[in-house]
DNA sequence: TAAATTCTTTAGGGGACTCTAACTTTAGGG
DNA sequence: CCCTAAAGTTAGAGTCCCCTAAAGAATTTA
């Protein structure tokens, strides 16, 4: 059964809404994603065909076992894409998270393993570069604030 | 005007034919792309609405400026990515080109130049790190040489 | 607890991209 | 020069994902 990049989305949304809060809310869902709530609706009917989603309509919303597996394994690349973005290339914040949006559902497994290996390998071998590498950039950063166009979510 | 990703994609795959053959034809496009004949059709028309083909039904197809100029920033990502992947990450190419294809067309400027920065600032201030870095992972990788799949275009 | 507000759902529809089947044009060999 | 094979095109349809408008359910508040 085939998972799309954006099915892969909605689960993500919701694992991270459930951690935080407890409860997982059309409205919550629908706000994160940046769409209205029927196109939640329509995913979570399809979402729960696969069987990556209970939901009964005006029932409390849960990812099933395979669902939660899929989103945890989504987030964790999500993560490790942030962590190298930032503490490696010294990205801002910003755009490491919109980058990693969309690399985490494409990037093979392989690759997210090398990509930690390395992280941890150059941080372990040469720190002091790393670190001058990210100061150089940081520094560089801040003289061009206004240039740099954010996003704003 | 936006211009989506598979439209990138499109614009692409006849820079690089072009840049290969002299000449662009339906058939080729639609084999790079792994699509039929008829949606290449179909992109081209929209492509050529939007200036960044020139296309007659039955008349030979070429960039435009502006066609030519975002393909040409998109495959240098393309080139970039690849770069760092397979040297500084030692991924086996066929991963390494499938995850470039993808991430090319996401990346922002920022992190792709960052990259960039990165891999020649590491390649000069440890490359033996590097090296050895690689080469613990090349070894690795040839053991299990017969289960990459290699895609063919 | 009734009314008002908020949340969810349904109905109906649209854009982007794809496909198959069938038709038209082009190009190359006889 | 014609005729066939290959290439390109059109028509019609499907999937995915999104939307607005409006109806229905749940929750809050007066």
């Amino acid at each position: 059964m085939e998972i799309s990049k954006r099915e892969e989305e909605y689960l993500e949304a919701m694992y991270l809404l459930y951690k935080k809060k407890g409860i997982i809310r059309i409205k919550d869902i629908a706000k994160k994603l940046r769409v209205r709530p029927p196109s939640v609706v329509d995913a979570l009917k399809k979402l729960s065909e696969k069987g990556l989603v209970e939901y009964e309509k005006y029932d409390r919303i849960l990812l099933t076992e395979k669902g939660r597996e899929i989103a945890e394994k989504t987030y964790s690349k999500h993560l490790l894409l942030m962590e190298f973005f930032i503490n490696i290339l010294g990205i801002p914040p910003e755009i490491a998270e919109e980058d990693a949006c969309q690399f985490e559902h494409y990037v093979h497994e392989i690759t997210a393993e090398r990509i930690r290996e390395f992280a941890k390998y150059i941080q372990e071998q040469c720190p002091y570069v790393i670190k001058q590498f990210i100061k150089e950039h940081i520094e560089k950063k801040e003289k061009s604030e206004d240039t740099s166009k954010v996003e704003e979510v």
